[in-house]
DNA sequence: GCAACTCTACACCTCAGACAAGTTGGGTTC
DNA sequence: GAACCCAACTTGTCTGAGGTGTAGAGTTGC
């Protein structure tokens, strides 16, 4: 059992502890934990704080204690969170699905925007041209922009696949953006701009590059 | 905020007061929550069975405690599973997710497929062309295929995404199949064949295209 | 011999208090 | 007005003490 803890909270850290020995085939299903005071011990933290890492995972259905008998692992594989799959892949990867979404977005937009969709879009558009005190606030206005573009394409699905990545990708993007602004900042709106009106357009092709080209940009600046 | 605990551990029974307040609005998404000395005391539970009562929902993804800052509320409602959504939207929708989805892995399988990869693909083909006696093994040797080809992108993401989709559209191609079979089996084996070749000889713009076409095909054949 | 009961050791559960580590906001200084 | 500093919070961690429930060993009665 190795105590290689080091970054962020120990309760966190002993979690991962004890999901590797799980994972590990170390604990098999329905195999009784070490009692608390031994566990607490081995993997270097105190009572309190194993226990907190026991709650955490027992909230993931992992593990589950029973008063006077013990802790038991109920399941040796948790349903992983998109959230949590979306932390720990790379950057990069949700780029490239973020790629796929939104192109086809676009494309399926181009088709299907109402007027009222338009209006929406180019609301957007504006709100992302005004002046923005912070990464924050950029990266907002910016994702509120895509939003309505996907929107636009009247595909719930992919409306919720986008929504699922916000949140990922809003972190990312405000990293990015502290240690390296946009370094021409018309041309970036100018894209966006183009994109919005390809859709005003009804030109799907014309949408659907201008999406890939942004984000592919987007994509080479991260790495 | 009612106190009403009685049965269980105490721990889970604050879990549950604090989820309450989180359902009834009380602590919309994104508000903090009270400190845990004086949430404690509201309750009438200890600290430690507190932070506990915390740890267990932030397992399930519904809060999350900064450091120096507080705890806040980051989903109201337990994640709404992929399942359920699927099954709401259309089929239609579906498809047209998959269809953003599939391309795109496709254009990125002929960019980074293996030796490996390719093998797999081309065993997933020969399986498909054998005899199948029921609708459901035809969809599942058909699934098996287009699984290889997303999983040939080597992007998790758009793995992940393609296995949250296999469920629904595996029961809408059953249905399909035992409403109306597939009329020319030889043109749709040479279309799966076409783009496993396409990958093959490392063609993006074709890989997509075939994956496109054919899932533009099963599109209609739907509507 | 076997079943039922009792009891003890041990498990988790809860609490209280103390201190460490981090964040935030206001006041001070230049 | 901007940069800095500090104090008052916040959560994080540890310890020690009791409480409550379980399981198994030991005993008892048939």
């Amino acid at each position: 059992m190795a105590p290689a803890v080091q970054q962020g909270r120990l309760a966190a850290q002993a979690a991962e502890v004890l999901l590797g020995c799980i994972r590990a085939g170390e604990w098999p299903l329905g195999h009784k934990l070490p009692g608390e005071t031994t566990l607490a011990a081995e993997i270097g933290v105190g009572r309190s704080t194993l226990r907190e890492a026991i709650r955490e995972l027992a909230g993931q259905g992992v593990l589950e204690s029973r008063q006077g008998s013990g802790v038991f692992v109920i399941s040796t594989d948790i349903a992983e969170d998109w959230d949590v799959v979306l932390r720990r892949v790379s950057v990069a990867s949700v780029i490239e699905a973020r790629v796929a979404i939104e192109a086809e977005a676009a494309a399926l937009a181009a088709h299907r925007r109402t007027p009222s969709d338009l209006r929406a879009m180019r609301r957007a558009l504006a709100r992302r041209s005004g002046s923005h005190h912070s990464a924050e606030e950029f990266a907002d206005v910016d994702m509120a922009l895509h939003r309505e573009v996907v929107a636009a394409s009247h595909n719930e699905v992919l409306l919720e696949l986008f929504d699922g990545f916000v949140p990922r990708v809003r972190v990312a993007m405000i990293e990015m953006l502290k240690l390296r602004p946009i370094h021409d900042y018309e041309a970036d709106q100018a894209a966006h701009s183009a994109l919005v009106e390809a859709i005003a357009e009804r030109d799907p092709a014309a949408a659907s590059e201008c999406s890939r080209a942004h984000l592919t940009g987007v994509h080479r600046a991260l790495s």
